[in-house]
DNA sequence: TTAAGCTCC
DNA sequence: AATCTGGAGCTTAAT
């Protein structure tokens, strides 16, 4: 079949225009801008759709004869700028090259000449789209014709796609009814006047009942007797002309046939145009021109059977070698490695022998790239120092935003290689013994040593072209190391005390329950917060608060308001946080204890956007510590025979951080005179001599530090301390007022996202801020907030990142028994032996507290005990 | 799979 | 004019 792609070339080299760039010129000082965003759009559409035949429709400057006939409602557009006019002969030549016809008339706009083109298209049974940035245009959908509207949002380009059936679903009428709306509404931007006083909403109205203007018109009587129907009968002339101005000409006599639109891909992919591209320095559009060879050739991996031998005989010293071992579990069941793209598949289980030829390869100045490196520390004692490279971790430090790294992912994104995933590939299949023997397999495995291997010398380039080298090989790469340790070790559970404390939980689950029941007059599930909120709100008439998406919203800030309003809101709440102390933390827990009474989290280094660590199966870094019953749970984590816990957390690291980095002389004389940060700055920001700073003031100034690290509004605020946002924003002030310079460091971070598109910690570690280039007001909002909080939370997480690298290393060289097996954001828990455990308590202090160098000391709180409950 | 809720720093 | 505190992971209900 057929496909004709109409592309109205004004509107969408204006597009252009306005999204990128304006100062996007080449060295002749040509602006380019509006071309590469027409051309960006063009190979977009043109790759999803592989139309047949193209054309391209242009307004003439001239007035055109409509426009001479109301010259008084159209003659008033806004004249083109000169940046984007230039561009206009430029974009008719490139065309030109590219055989697609263009077309222009006297007397008629771009839109009557897409009509018509349209019309005939259909009428010769192809599939036509209509390519726009004009709405206007939805009038001319059928079942045949799709309009399609580009949008950027967040810098992302998404296409908006309406047949006939999806302009009625979107906007209520049919695309003919559209031309009908707009006679009434009219069109500021068209300068079509329409009825005044009637909108979008009245327009939608009247068209859905009437469906054309003289309908309307001929029902008037039918109307009640208001400004509405004053309104039609006073312009009933003009809303039949603006809607005879709206309607688009489906009988131009266009200047081009439709066999004339017909346009090959190697037309449009020629040498020719190749150097017209180059030549207007339009060099990010080359790939077009590469993925059009690879189509004819699509990537193929290579890879064969062979021993350990052979892969050491294709192994050059000083080399780069991609390193993909298959474990399952505890059992290695073979090796993919790949050397200059020669990629050999080994099924062994003898870690031994590879061991050897890893260490053989590290001998010989080899660089061993691995897609994930954690795992492989423990079977093939890796050290620190040794030659390794982890893909997972570089492209984490390139794109943090990314989630995971799967080789599909970084081999298109880093080398434009199209692959099967691995997901693909092998689905669901369990890995076993047979795995080396099935193909699909087979593949994946070579893949993950190929990718590994090609991508080490892209990510080393680009860590150097970012500036986080030095961060890659000073503090990541170590930092893998201690994560593997702390998984090793685990934490020890007192299995007992915990299923004791479970029994406890359980008995009172039981009682409220029952009271819950008894309060509500029946029995329902309590966990569902759509029942409870219909018990709460329907049955029981209580207070609702604010809503969600599918009902009541009935969580704790809205239950905590009508707490005395009815005694089973406290119960609700108290049954709330036992069956969650049950469920996550007592049944998750035991689900978790290991065939040696410790539980082995998994640490994460790739997940978070700010550098932070994360923890998961179980999650260890959010056991309970506010309420006294939940934080009784701590009491079932011990330390192993003959050893102690020694803790230490950072004392406010995020705002000694945030003082140091903003250089605030305040802010940083406030720490060094005070140990108590919030009450110095409720004295300083509030005007209170400090002795005479109560517990209220010192509240509202911690609510007030806290939110300036996390991009404060006057409205958190005030829900915060449950003030007036009037009251938030005087706070707010007054703090910036006092701390005037982390105002313009704040300020300045912003400034630096907007420009940049991101933004760095202390160590050069970057955060992307896509959402600061987003043209919705909320999410570039979330953007700014991001641009605040991230360097500050990004570099407390570095700088304990560095301590923890640091304390490993002292207790290794040291040779002592006590280890580090727990790390939560801003502190470290060491599990140590008894007898060395005020050297720990030393070395940790020490380690933590000159981690980093800062214009404001650091400080840590420590704590020995015989349980985690007691080292607080 | 998503939404809502809760736990932590 | 808008908006409405940053970063995580886990469980349950409901689809």
């Amino acid at each position: 079949m057929k496909k004709l792609l109409l592309i109205d070339g004004n509107s969408i080299m204006n597009r252009g225009f306005y999204a990128l760039p304006a100062d996007l010129t080449n060295q002749e000082g040509l602006h380019t801008n509006a071309l590469l965003g027409f051309l960006n759009i063009f190979f977009r559409i043109y790759e999803e759709e592989h139309p047949t035949n193209i054309c391209v429709a242009f307004d003439v400057h001239a007035p055109t004869f409509r426009h001479e006939q109301y010259k008084e409602y159209k003659g008033t557009r806004h004249p083109m700028p000169e940046e984007l006019k230039e561009q206009m002969p430029v974009i008719k030549e490139l065309l030109h090259t590219m055989k697609i016809p263009t077309m222009e008339l006297a007397g008629y706009e771009a839109d009557d000449l897409l009509g018509t083109m349209s019309r005939m298209g259909e009428s010769a049974g192809m599939e036509v789209t209509i390519l726009s940035g004009d709405r206007d245009l939805l009038q001319l959908a059928t079942d045949a014709v799709m309009i399609r509207i580009p949008k950027t949002r967040a810098g992302k380009t998404t296409v908006e796609d309406y047949h006939a059936s999806e302009v009625e679903s979107t906007y209520g009428v049919t695309p003919v009814e559209f031309i009908e709306m707009k006679g009434l509404m009219g069109d500021t931007s068209d300068n079509i006047p329409g009825v005044p006083g009637i909108g979008p909403k009245t327009a939608e109205k009247l068209i859905r009942t009437y469906h054309t203007v003289e309908s309307v018109m001929e029902h008037l009587s039918d109307m009640p007797q208001n400004k509405m129907r004053a309104a039609l009968e006073e312009n009933r002339e003009m809303a039949i002309f603006s809607r005879d101005l709206s309607r688009i000409l489906l009988t131009a006599p266009v200047p081009v046939t439709l066999s004339e639109t017909e346009v090959g891909r190697d037309e449009i992919l020629s040498e020719d145009v190749k150097a017209h591209f180059l030549k207007l320095e339009l060099k990010s559009l080359m790939k077009h021109f590469a993925s059009y060879e690879e189509e004819k050739k699509p990537f193929e991996l290579s890879f064969r059977d062979g021993k350990l031998s052979e892969v050491k005989a294709f192994t050059e010293p000083g080399s780069v070698v991609g390193f993909y071992p298959v474990f399952s579990g505890n059992l290695l069941l073979g090796t993919a490695f790949s050397m200059g793209g020669n990629v050999i598949l080994t099924q062994t289980d003898a870690i031994a022998s590879v061991y050897e030829l890893l260490s053989w390869m590290l001998a010989n100045r080899v660089t061993i790239a691995a897609p994930s490196l954690k795992p492989l520390i423990r079977p093939f004692h890796i050290n620190p120092e040794e030659q390794w490279f982890n893909t997972e971790v570089a492209a984490y430090l390139i794109d943090p935003l990314a989630g995971e790294y799967p080789y599909h992912v970084l081999l298109q994104k880093y080398l434009d290689i199209e692959v099967k995933s691995e997901k693909d590939l092998v689905g669901k299949q369990e890995l076993s013994v047979f795995s080396f023997a099935m193909p699909e397999m087979r593949e994946a495995f070579a893949m993950w040593a190929y990718t590994a291997e090609v991508l080490y010398p892209v990510l080393t380039k680009k860590l150097e072209q970012l500036d986080m080298k030095e961060l890659y090989d000073t503090m990541e790469h170590p930092a893998t190391f201690v994560l593997q340790d702390m998984e090793q070790y685990g934490i020890r559970v007192n299995k007992d005390a915990l299923e004791e404390y479970g029994l406890r939980l359980d008995s009172r689950i039981d009682t409220l329950t029952k009271e819950i029941y008894a309060d509500a007059g029946e029995a329902f599930n309590i966990n569902s917060t759509r029942q409870l909120g219909q018990i709460l709100f329907e049955k029981l008439e209580l207070q609702s608060g604010k809503k969600t998406k599918s009902g009541y919203s009935t969580n704790v800030d809205v239950l905590t308001k009508i707490r005395d309003s009815h005694p089973i809101i406290p119960r609700i709440l108290e049954y709330r946080q036992l069956t969650k102390l049950r469920s996550t933390y007592v049944e998750g827990l035991l689900t978790a204890i290991g065939p040696d009474g410790r539980i082995h989290s998994r640490f994460h280094q790739t997940v978070t956007a700010t550098g932070r660590i994360s923890s998961s199966e179980p999650n260890l870094q959010n056991i309970p510590m506010r309420s006294e019953l939940g934080r009784e749970l701590r009491k079932i984590f011990i330390p192993e025979e003959g050893f102690l816990f020694v803790d230490a957390d950072y004392s406010q690291i995020e705002l000694r951080v945030m003082a140091a980095m903003s250089g605030d002389e305040n802010l940083i004389e406030a720490f060094r005179q005070s140990q108590d940060i919030h009450a110095a700055t409720a004295s300083r920001v509030f005007h209170v001599p400090l002795e005479e700073v109560d517990s209220g003031l010192r509240r509202k100034a911690k609510a007030v530090n806290f939110g300036i690290i996390y991009g404060i509004s006057s409205f958190g605020l005030g829900q915060d301390l449950d003030i007036s946002r009037q009251e938030a924003q005087e706070y707010i002030d007054q703090y910036f007022e006092t701390y005037r310079g982390v105002k313009q460091f704040l300020d300045l971070l912003v400034e630096t996202g907007k420009t940049a598109g991101a933004v760095r910690t202390l160590y050069k570690r970057l955060r992307p801020i896509p959402e600061l280039a987003s043209s919705n007001f909320m999410t570039r909002q979330f953007g700014e907030r991001v641009a605040m909080n991230s360097p500050i939370q990004g570099t407390a997480a570095d700088i304990i990142k560095l301590a923890m690298i640091a304390v490993r290393e002292e207790l290794k060289k040291r040779g002592m028994r006590s280890r580090l097996i727990l790390q939560i954001h801003d502190e470290l828990l060491i599990e140590a032996a008894k007898e060395e455990v005020e050297e720990v308590e030393k070395l940790l202090e020490e380690k933590m507290v000159h981690a980093a160098e800062l214009a404001v000391p650091l400080y840590v709180d420590l704590h020995t005990g015989e349980n985690l409950y007691d080292t607080k």
